[in-house]
DNA sequence: TTAAAAATCACCCAAATGGGTAGTTCCTTT
DNA sequence: AAAGGAACTACCCATTTGGGTGATTTTTAA
């Protein structure tokens, strides 16, 4: 079941732990051209402890797997071999997940199930150097770097957020825009009030999270 | 030169100002099943102009243009057409300008001169709802998800700095980590020090610019 | 084993912050 | 024409913060 390693083959290995979805895939890949499965394992817990005889190029990672699931696994795995490629196989196309993943340093997100042909290019594309996922991924992580700009805060307040964050103090920011320390302590209430917060800290904590500086 | 719509094709406009390479592009994508060029520009003003007599699905930008490059034209174009698809079609691969096309709303970030059938296949996903890039830059942009890992700060000042984030004060930190404020004091001095910040905004920005928290 | 870093605690003091209240002017939207 | 938001200013006061100095214990790394 396992492909003999062939030099001009792409190393691969596999952590599913549904055994069909598992020997499909082995039995797409093994019979595609440059590209061999070298290893196969149903549990991040496995292929924790065979990872290192095996040093595949690219690792298919699966999330949902009894024990330690496929997002805690991407570290551990790292922590092994810190070079490995691991591409997420999965169902889910939630944000949260998807972002976690690659939080952890997944280097490509695909969904279970588009074509074949889909994998074998995607697999190809991370071994030289790319970051495949499947297009309702890559729109949302596209998506996650326009700021918000629905914001309820006017320019200035927003132009004195921004020193805040650089640290600048009150009276350093009032020489800085002209203005008295008063205006910029009725600027900074109004934030407060409008982020709900209490603290120059949380203000810009909040604003940074949201994109708005 | 330019295609009569047609009702199943996709319709592109394209804004580049080498001639030479707008010819190509249109004939490339007229020849091509499904696709139709129903307007070609060589600057941003004549495409800001034009635009709404066009409304194309998708809008191909390169961003070396004379006048309003093509970076400061992606929010021009949207306010005229917001859902407005645009692809980014340019010879940079500079993380800013990919990051800087992004935040102001491109969907895709093709690299020129990769072969036809990519820029094809990349309009049509964008099409239907994808976000094509050419691999090294998908590489750049999923790479930026993962956090700078590289941190002199100790667990306890990252745990520390967690809590200003959220604008807990040094009391309510105190008695969070059933420590004294004293304590919590020493930390926050050893987080500037280390930091070389001298407030908890400024520490909290640094912070997270790095992804520490 | 010896030094360095981390984690803990204490005291002092000037400066900055956060919260409250109150007022004017200008501009936009109804 | 009226109302409301934005931008600006002022004063008061308790609390918090930031900076300085110094110390002990434990853990980690050289």
């Amino acid at each position: 079941m396992i492909n003999p390693t062939n030099l001009t083959s792409i190393k691969i290995c596999i952590v599913e732990d549904d055994t069909l979805i598992l020997k499909s895939l082995q039995q797409v890949l093994n019979k595609a051209d440059g590209f061999s499965v070298i290893g196969a394992f149903v549990s991040a817990e496995i292929a924790l402890e065979k990872l290192k005889t095996y040093e595949p190029d690219v690792l298919l990672l699966d999330i949902d797997l009894p024990g330690i699931s496929g997002i805690e696994a991407i570290p551990k795995l790292k922590r092994i071999q810190p070079e490995l490629n691991i591409v997420i196989l999965t169902v889910h196309e939630e944000s949260e997940l998807v972002f976690s993943a690659l939080r952890k340093g997944a280097v490509g997100y695909l969904v279970k199930g588009s074509n074949s042909k889909y994998l074998l290019q995607g697999i190809r594309e991370v071994f030289e150097g790319g970051s495949p996922m499947s297009p309702s991924i890559a729109r949302q992580v596209i998506k996650s770097f326009t700021p918000n700009t629905e914001t309820n805060l006017s320019e200035r307040e927003l132009e004195v957020l921004q020193k805040l964050s650089n640290g600048t103090n009150n009276k350093q920011i009032a020489e800085d825009l002209f203005v008295s320390t008063n205006t910029i302590k009725a600027h900074i209430k109004n934030i407060y009030r409008k982020l709900h917060v209490n603290s120059r800290a949380e203000a810009v904590s909040k604003a940074m999270k949201k994109g708005w500086i």
